[in-house]
DNA sequence: CTAAAAGTTTGAGTGCACTCCAAGTCAAGC
DNA sequence: GCTTGACTTGGAGTGCACTCAAACTTTTAG
């Protein structure tokens, strides 16, 4: 069951752009992938499960750099997993110290709209405690 | 009860670099702020209170170029109450997705750590199932 | 067979969000 | 007064993550 896919089709796939396929390729985040006889790209099924991989990361924004030294880990094989392991344990901390600040400034957000909007119906709905719409004599 | 803080007190409380302060400043994030008699910025607690809102728009990745037009309609006065709220709602709806994609690629990592713990495990404690070692005759 | 579309490479360019530099001014301690 | 450190400005520089350009080759449709 190997895809053969064209670089479109994974861009396609992916949501990633070709450039940016192959920019990947050349920063040593996918592994060289595999060539039609004429040259072009023909990405395995197991490419694609990677790049899906290499997504979640970059989701949960890891840089390029990290992601570098992931795929390099990865690329030794086995004897590499407690490393990369460790990896994703720190950067899930991270991510999770991430998440819960963005939920903090989510509430904030929130805070500040109902904020706005009962400044809203004060001066629209019925403007008599501030009444400074200037309709006066 | 005003503040009257140095850029330099007013890094240290916020977090922002005294290079940055003055970076949001040029760039219409921050209204000039006001100056002591030698032209140093004095920063009062209204101001403080502005860049703490600043900072939840920067931790839920709202841009600069969106930030200066949030910035821009605060200027303009209470007239602008529902253009901001708006802006604050389509932000807070990206931030939510944002975060659930976040926690999505999350439980995924948690999920890898997982598959590389019981592949340590099978690996280094018992080299039974798959005992790839070389430890044979 | 030909023309258009899609692919290839290296290297340069872009946009964002800072970050720093140089040259000068101001404030505080001795 | 003098030195040291904090502050000022405009403009230049940096790092990141793409994104595109140019020149070329290969594939596909008619």
């Amino acid at each position: 069951m190997e895809s053969h896919l064209s670089i479109t089709e994974v861009a396609a796939h992916t949501g990633l752009s070709a450039h940016t396929l192959r920019y990947y390729e050349r920063a040593g985040l996918i592994a060289p992938v595999a060539r039609a006889p004429g040259g072009q790209r023909r990405y395995a099924a197991a490419d694609l499960e990677w790049i899906g991989f290499l997504l979640r990361l970059r989701e949960t924004r890891m840089s390029i750099g990290q992601m570098q030294v992931f795929a390099r880990l990865r690329g030794e094989g086995a004897a590499s997993t407690a490393e990369r392991r460790q990896m994703l344990e720190t950067h899930l901390q991270e991510v999770e110290a991430s998440i819960k600040a963005m939920q903090d400034a989510a509430r904030a957000l929130q805070a500040k709209i109902e904020h706005y909007r009962t400044l809203e119906a004060s001066l629209q709905d019925t403007p008599k405690k501030t009444g400074r719409t200037k309709p006066c004599p």
